[in-house]
DNA sequence: GCCAACGTTGGC
DNA sequence: GCCAACGTTGGC
């Protein structure tokens, strides 16, 4: 089982919109790294979910990933933000997964708070200028954030 | 293959 | 609104 965190900016959709939806699909990824990511994502997974754009940034809460390997529907919708003229059904360019909702925790990590406990190297989220939305999440990277929050992993 | 221009993300 | 980071595009 691996950790992840994924981005996702509140106005657009928050952890409360995943609450309130149960599952999700995260569509939208038009990034080939994020995408390689979503690839190597297997079910029981745990994703952390970041409000990034926000005051402040940081971690909210807690996902599971829930289905793999589904082709992202709005790379063919041409009315989507997210429409790619360069893809083609019959050789889809962009992928997705399905995410449940697990938690939302009783504080949030701030970008703030997780600088002044991980090193880039640790935690890259907390590179300045990162723009990558999806990043894996190391086992003890994971244990430390939970001790953070002060909530158990299975929560 | 190089690299400048450009676009996007996201923090502040 | 600004700017850093950095991926993508296109001319050559």
């Amino acid at each position: 089982m691996a950790w992840w965190l994924m981005k996702s900016e509140p106005d657009v959709y928050g952890i409360h919109h995943l609450q309130a939806e149960g599952t999700t699909l995260w569509d939208g990824i038009r990034n080939y790294q994020a995408r390689n990511f979503m690839r190597a994502m297997e079910i029981g997974d745990r994703a952390f979910f970041y409000h990034s754009n926000a005051s402040p940034p940081g971690i909210v809460g807690l996902m599971e990933v829930v289905e793999t390997g589904l082709v992202d529907p709005s790379q063919f919708d041409a009315a989507s933000k997210y429409f790619d003229p360069a893809s083609k059904p019959e050789a889809p360019r962009w992928d997705c997964v399905r995410l449940a909702y697990r938690a939302t925790f009783p504080t949030m990590l701030s970008l703030e708070a997780l600088r002044e406990a991980f090193s880039v190297e640790d935690l890259p989220v907390v590179r300045r200028g990162n723009r990558l939305s999806i990043l894996p999440v190391s086992d003890a990277s994971a244990a430390r954030l939970f001790r953070l929050l002060g909530v158990e992993p299975d929560a």
